[in-house]
Parts: structure tokens; C-alpha cells; sequence
DNA sequence: CTGAAAGCGCTTACAG
DNA sequence: CTGAAAGCGCTTACAG
């Protein structure tokens, strides 16, 4: 039977053996601490070197009661409603921050909620992780709230108007919602509108919602608008569409709550022969690839998705060293006006578009 | 000062105190263990409940030298190079299998090679985790080598014949890229043919740009074919196509080593006015949510990530184990036939793409 | 059968 | 100043 590749590891024991000083000498001249002789030092660090030292992580997490790791929670739920490209962006921007600490990034999903604890708590409670940013998570989910009050560092991604106690960082998605129907009732006259919201337990699909109520009924179209929840799934914008059956023509614009579900509506209404942007104007929501790359290329709200990662991660690290600072931060967002609304030519254009503060 | 919440954990001890045994006892019992009696072990399982006993991982992993956590290692290099998508679809597959074994997921990218030990290797000597899937690797990493040898289980996604003592799952690239330019060639009548190949430090560029140079020359069509170096990137696809310069029409085909070049090449054709797929035919490689999406949508081989990393990943486990089982695993590929070869009509359709396997 | 010690690998407070 | 013990929270081998 071949060595199955139990690797023998290196303690401060074997450089202590070596070096012939205790370990205790060991672990303070790595860390340079004053107290030993520079010689010592000197000749315990080239030991160290040679031996290939590596400290335990376990010993140390056990010894410090620091895991010197983060989580990213992402429930599960929550995997399916926001598609790939968010959370892409969302761990770009979490390990950037944790690797620039040099901490360690643990990839939290939540398999199974009924079974006991979720999956992230016992993550946070098991010191897996010193501190965890959680994001896409549903307004009725309750583990979010004992995670909270728990009183672990969490920050989260999002606007959580119910949880006054939370750290968050998010948009503000209302606004930006009636900035892009705005955009569409002032700049291409469009007039009969439909809202394709995210699911209507996460408070984003509320908030775009309202945000599109806001924009519709400031300009008195609040009579012809229409509103059908959609799941943030590409599918769900098919089926609001194909839901409207002759009506398609009833309609000259639609704000989906995210790229997907506009991605839909441009699929299905290209099918059915409705011109876009000459007949409707879409606008979606996100701007983390796809919305670049359609055609026609799609009109949307860019979400600093990496950017918010990155600010909730730092202000994680602030709480973990006991810093204090905002408890709710709002970052501005854009709108890049493309294609699908009427703002650029047709065709394969390499023009950037146009981008709008908000 | 407030209390930061610092949360003081509940340990075996408290659990024991409260029942009155000893930790060795509650321990036992929470393992159920026969030799604690069925009442004590109730009551200290009940003890624990109520206490919300979590045990702590750096104990665990101290005491049983197990981390309880693989680590999925990205070289970043390798994070550019191969774009997020890919990543996506192995951090799924990996993600799932472990969720399934109970084990945490460490996600590790590789910030500086240059200062000290590679980060992924601080990750598995530390004993951060008991194993990693390491995806994406450079040919002349050297670093990777060192990892192999050192005897820790690595399971390597890709294809590394100069490496043959590493156990790798991947897909055969070079007969994938041959079928694809076969398609091109006697599907589509296609003869000048150009190649954009991927960075040939990765031997994916290699397999791929290898089996292109196999089916031009299997039709004796390899004086006109031509082959540019790329790195993977849309920009890189633009370039290749720029550098034509005016010999834009003298190539009638277009294989890309990936979807997001094969897209470059796509954005480019189309303002400079030549048809595709009525002059050109275009093919990529990834089919990872990119190709379907564009306009038209692009002919590709599918390259089943998800699948390679959850093979990969239940792999690892064995290994752990202790058990044997393969040690290089090929997995088969399919060409999805869609707009950009020809294959397809034009225009936005629902249909579904033909789907060859090869 | 059961109680309690030893030890995983660290760091630092304590004794000398 | 320096040596070496204590202890983080577990699990299991060992002593009784």
C-alpha cells in the first residue's frame, strides 16, 4: 500500500528541535518579538525557511479565537433569483478586500433551511468564519434576523428597511427605477407602461416596483400602466408578455426589474414581430454583461455590484477591529442608455453608450 | 462602550456543567457514541439544543487534523484569462458536492505569485483545507508542481499530460476543436479558415489551436489557413480581426478557442459590413451563457463545467477517503449548432439549437 | 464499564 | 531576562 500522501507537517516543535530553543522561543521570533536575541531570531527564521514552516491554521484559530476567514452567504433561494453575473461580481469584490487582508473566503450556500440551522449560522456559530456579508437574502427569512441579533459582524448587501440594526450597503432602487421610466415616458414619449418586478418578498422587487409607480403616476399614465411579478428568471419575462396575449400593442414600453427578465421580453416580442425600440422601449435593470451584448443591445440601470461587495467588505473588517462607521451606506448607480429604449443606432456598434448619473 | 457583540460560545463544558458529566461525556453522547447510556444521552442532547451547542471547527480541525473544508484555487493570472462564467459553473459544481458532504468551500485566487509561497499553497500547508480542485493553471506554473508533489489531494481541472502523476478531469479539446472546424469545412463549405487561439501558455490553447490545424489539413486546406494568438478576451477577437486589415474577405471561417473572442470576431464582422453567417461562419468554444444571447447566436462547443468540477470535486472526496478510482477522466463534448455557422435561421427565434455530440 | 488525562499546535501570561 | 506551563475546545486512548 503506497503512502497515500499524508504529508507529515512542520510544527514549531520540529524548528524548536532543530535550532535546539522551545517552541515558545519559536513562535516569538517568527513574530519578531523583541525579547529574542536577533541571533536567535535570525538563525530560527532560516530554520523556519528551510523546514518549509507553514503555521496550522486550526491551532491558531483555536489559540487566537480568530477563524482569520469571512463568508460570503448566499441563500440558496436566492441563487436561482439572482442569476451568475451578480454574484460573480459580488465574490470579485468580497475576495479582492479579504485577500488584500490576507484572510481566508469561505463560499457559503444554504442547502437546506428546515433541516435545524441554516447552513450559514452554523457556519457563523461553528467561528468557521470571523464575520460573513450576506446579500440577496428574502424579507421573511428569519435566520437573517437571529444572524443579526446574534451579534456577529454582518454586513449586508441590500436595503433592509426592517432590520434598523443591520449594517447595509445598497442602492437606491426606487430612485433609479423611476429614473429609467422617466427616461422612457420623457425621452421616447413612451406612455403605456408595463413593470416586469423582481419576486415581491425581496425588498428590491418592491423597490423598483414602487419606483416605477412613482415615475408613472408623477406623469399621470398611472391608468394605462401595468404591473406583473416576475422572478427575475429570463423565462418570467416571456411569460409576462406571452400573459398579455393581443395586447402586446397596448404597450410602447417596458421597465423590467432586471436584464434577464428584459431579455426575455426582447426575445419574445422580437418572435412575435413587435419592433424594438421602434414599437416598444425596454429597460432592464443590472448591466453585469448580458445587457452589453443583445440585440438590440438592452438600456439599463448599472448596479455597482463589485463596488458594493467591496465597501461591505471593508466596513466588515472595521466591525471585526471594532471601528465604527456608517451602518447604512447608498451608493449611486447609472443609467447606460443603449439600444432598447431608442437612445443609440441600431445595428453592431462599437460606440459606447450613453451613461447618466442618478 | 458598548458590547460589540462579542458572543461568548457555548463549549462542551457548559453543556457538562449543566448535566453534571464530564465533557468527554457530552461529546460522546453528541456522537452517539454506546457507551453513554440512552438518558444521559438524551439529556445532554437536549442540553445542547437548548444551549445551541455549536462545536467549534478549530478545535475539530486541531484535534481530528481535518479542516473540514476543501479550497476551490483560481490562479489569478488564470481569473482574466478564462472569464467569469467558467468560474461560475466549476464554483457550482463544487460548491454543491461539498454542500452535499458537509464540508465548507474555501475559494482561493492567487494575488502574488512573486512574494513568498503562492497563496494556494499557504492554503493547503496551513491545513486550511483538506484538499482543493485547482482550475485553470498556467503550463509553466511552477507552483502547481510543488502542490502535486507535495502529496496533498489535488484534483486539477484541465488537461496536464506533462504532469502525470496529477489526477485531472477534462475534455478531449483537440478532437472537440477538430469537429467544430470539420462542421465549418464540410457543413457550411467553408475553406479559408482562421483560427483565434487561446494563450498557448495554457494547453487548452494548445489542444484547441492543434485540432484546428488537424482538420484543415485532414481536407488539405492548411496553405490557406491561418491561426492568431489570443488571449481568451473579446478585445482579443477584435484584434485578430482588425490585423486583417483589408484580407478581411479573404477568410470565409472563423474558429475561436472561446465564445467571448468568437464575439469580438462577431461586433467586429458586423461593422465592417461582412454578413454572418452569409460570408462568414463563426464558431467558439464554452457555450456558458454567451452564445446564446447574441445576434446572431453563436455556433460553439459546449463545454460541460459544472459537470467537470462536480466529477472533480467527488473525486477529491475519494481521494480523502482513501480510495482509488480513476485518475484522468475525459468527459465528452457537444456542438451546438446555432446562427453564427449557418446552421440556424437568422433572426430571434426560440428554437432550439441542433446539439451534436462528439 | 467509567472517569479523566493526554494531546492536536499554537501564543502569551506567569513563575523563577 | 528567560523557561516552560497553561489553555483555546475538542476526541479518544488509557488507567482504574
Amino acid at each position: 500500500m503506497p503512502d497515500r500522501g499524508r504529508v507529515r507537517r512542520v510544527t514549531l516543535r520540529d524548528i524548536a528541535d532543530q535550532v535546539g530553543v522551545t517552541p515558545s522561543a519559536v513562535s516569538m521570533a517568527l513574530a519578531d518579538h523583541p525579547r529574542i536575541g536577533a541571533d536567535t531570531r535570525k538563525a530560527i527564521q532560516k530554520a523556519a525557511r528551510e523546514l518549509g514552516y507553514v503555521p496550522s491554521s486550526a491551532a491558531r484559530a483555536l489559540r487566537n479565537q480568530r477563524a482569520g476567514t469571512i463568508a460570503l452567504i448566499v441563500p440558496t433561494t436566492a441563487t436561482h433569483v439572482f442569476g451568475h453575473s451578480y454574484f460573480m461580481h459580488v465574490l470579485e469584490g468580497a475576495s479582492s478586500v479579504a485577500n488584500e487582508r490576507d484572510v481566508q473566503l469561505l463560499v457559503s450556500t444554504n442547502p437546506d433551511n428546515e433541516h435545524g440551522l441554516a447552513a450559514y449560522e452554523r457556519v457563523m456559530r461553528s467561528h468557521s468564519a470571523d464575520g460573513a456579508i450576506l446579500t440577496s437574502a428574502a424579507i421573511d427569512d428569519p435566520t437573517v434576523e437571529r444572524l443579526i441579533d446574534s451579534g456577529l459582524p454582518v454586513v449586508m448587501i441590500g436595503n433592509f428597511p426592517y432590520l434598523s440594526s443591520a449594517v447595509t450597503v445598497g442602492v437606491d432602487d426606487r430612485r433609479a427605477s423611476g429614473a429609467i421610466t422617466d427616461h422612457l415616458i420623457t425621452a421616447h414619449g413612451r406612455t403605456r407602461l408595463l413593470h416586469i418586478s423582481g419576486p415581491l418578498d425581496h425588498q428590491t422587487g418592491i423597490d423598483r416596483r414602487d419606483g416605477f409607480l412613482d415615475a408613472v403616476t408623477r406623469h399621470g399614465l398611472e391608468e394605462d400602466a401595468l404591473i406583473v411579478e416576475g422572478d427575475f428568471g429570463e423565462e418570467s419575462g416571456v411569460t409576462a408578455v406571452q400573459g398579455l396575449g393581443d395586447r402586446k400593442t397596448a404597450i410602447d414600453g417596458v421597465v423590467a426589474a432586471n436584464d434577464d427578465m428584459a431579455f426575455g421580453v426582447l426575445r419574445t416580442l422580437g418572435v412575435a414581430g413587435v419592433a424594438v425600440p421602434g414599437d416598444v422601449s425596454i429597460a432592464g435593470f443590472d448591466d453585469f454583461g448580458l445587457a452589453r451584448v443583445t440585440s438590440p443591445s438592452l438600456t439599463t440601470v448599472r448596479v455597482p455590484a463589485q463596488r458594493l461587495a467591496r465597501l461591505a467588505t471593508e466596513r466588515l473588517f472595521a466591525i471585526m477591529a471594532g471601528v465604527d462607521g456608517w451602518q447604512h451606506h447608498e451608493e449611486s448607480v447609472q443609467l447606460v442608455l443603449r439600444q432598447s429604449c431608442g437612445c443609440q443606432a441600431p445595428g453592431m456598434t462599437t460606440d459606447e453608450p450613453a451613461i447618466l448619473n442618478v
